[in-house]
DNA sequence: GTATGGATCTTCT
DNA sequence: GAAGATCCATACA
């Protein structure tokens, strides 16, 4: 709590093959306002693959996908629930990283005013969770990570950096045996646990 | 504790 | 008109 957080990540980090931006977010948090995480899973999300939405090429729907890294992407899911993706890649790359779920850090009360008197451990343990615990709207679309309302920050000096595991996505349907899901190696806050150790 | 089905809205064909 | 990267409540063992 006492953290001083870290100055947000820049542009550059999220500059890179989306995969590998998915795996050092691991432990990286995000806040907005008086809220805040730290980040456990996430899945990687690529134009070159079905799974993607950019995989059907740019339309007013997707072109935040397409747009410049760094910047955060929020759509609507099932008519209910907000996604927050962070894009990656260089302008004109399709590619985004999903947040899945999240170790609440700071503003629990908040987080739980806006869920209910939910425990810790179901307040951002799925991607449309930690969108309402946040506070985190379709409004925030494009807006940046770097120094938007919504700002990641590295991790800090007393987290030791985790070791990675490696899953398959989940809830998709198509390209739905590419590794590209990253957890926090015995991490309690997952939306789901590993499927295989 | 595990399993199943419903709710609800934006975007694209 | 249909599909979609989900969550919650309810039913049953």
């Amino acid at each position: 709590m006492d953290a001083q957080p870290a100055p947000p990540l820049p542009a550059a980090f999220y500059d890179r093959p989306v995969t590998e931006v998915a795996r050092a977010l691991i432990g990286c948090s995000v806040s907005h306002g008086e809220t805040a995480g730290v980040i456990v899973e996430t899945e990687a999300y690529h134009q070159s693959e079905a799974a993607c939405h950019a995989y059907v090429g740019v339309t007013r729907r997707t072109a935040t996908l397409f747009g410049p890294p760094g910047v955060a992407y929020v759509y609507r899911s099932y008519g209910i629930h907000a996604m927050l993706n962070a894009v990656c890649e260089p302008e004109g790359v399709g590619a985004a990283v999903l947040i899945r779920a999240l170790q609440p850090l700071a503003g629990l009360g908040l987080m739980r005013a806006r869920r209910g008197p939910l425990a810790d451990r179901q307040l951002c343990s799925g991607p449309g969770k930690l969108t309402i615990s946040l506070g985190i709207g379709l409004d925030l679309n494009q807006s940046s990570l770097v120094d938007g309302p919504v700002q990641m920050h590295a991790p800090s000096a007393s987290w030791r950096e985790p070791a990675v595991d490696v899953d398959r996505r989940i809830g998709i349907t198509k390209a739905a045996e590419l590794p590209w899901r990253f957890v926090a190696r015995n991490s309690a806050w997952l939306s789901r646990p590993v499927a295989r150790a």
